[in-house]
DNA sequence: TTTTCATATTAATACTTATTCATATATTTG
DNA sequence: CAAATATATGAATAAGTATTAATATGAAAA
């Protein structure tokens, strides 16, 4: 990836409720939008949760899958995975 | 660190000249201003340079020193040096 | 076959961030 | 001290992103 290429995949999740999102999905493989938008415990709209999952699919770090009337979302970019943990053990200083 | 934090550190770093000063800082330890500028091939000028490593600097990310007329930076926030191989190592997909 | 449930879409507005340009400051050199 | 060098600052504008609210779609249930 280049450097265009990871600017834009950071941008694209560098915002506290994606940050969120990922986490959930990192443990649980696969969660629907409500069951998202339950564990987020309603700091976030039904709206603006949908805009959050489509920018990031489109990006190609989530994917989904629809099963009856709900729509599955899943870890794609699985190499996230591997950076989170390294935000969230480092020191706050801001 | 949480996600608050967190999101708003990738935010100040997701920007494609960013990405390539902290590359360069990986490997360098410490670089001048000017030095930064010459190794960026010009796609960055004076003054935008400034602003990209000011705002680093005041997230934390990089530190500075003045010795005579030149200004030092260098890496702070050493743990970016670890997610920065995750993400080159990335296939393209966008 | 109408209602309800789950999610997406769109458009408008508000906010934030990037970029540029002109100027300022501090340090060194002649 | 005047000129040159290295970098920062500030303000103006442009560009991009987030947020909200209203509405749409599509699947299932009644």
């Amino acid at each position: 990836m280049n450097n265009e290429t990871i600017a834009s995949l950071l941008k694209c999740i560098a915002h506290p409720v994606k940050i969120s999102i990922l986490s959930l999905l990192q443990r649980e493989e696969s969660l629907s939008v409500s069951e998202i938008q339950m564990m987020l415990g309603c700091d976030c709209e039904q709206s603006m949760l949908s805009h959050h999952l489509i920018k990031m699919k489109d990006k190609g770090v989530l994917k989904s899958i629809k099963q009856g009337k709900k729509i599955y979302y899943t870890l794609q970019l699985k190499e996230i995975a591997g950076i989170l943990p390294i935000l969230e053990s480092l020191e706050s200083k801001s």
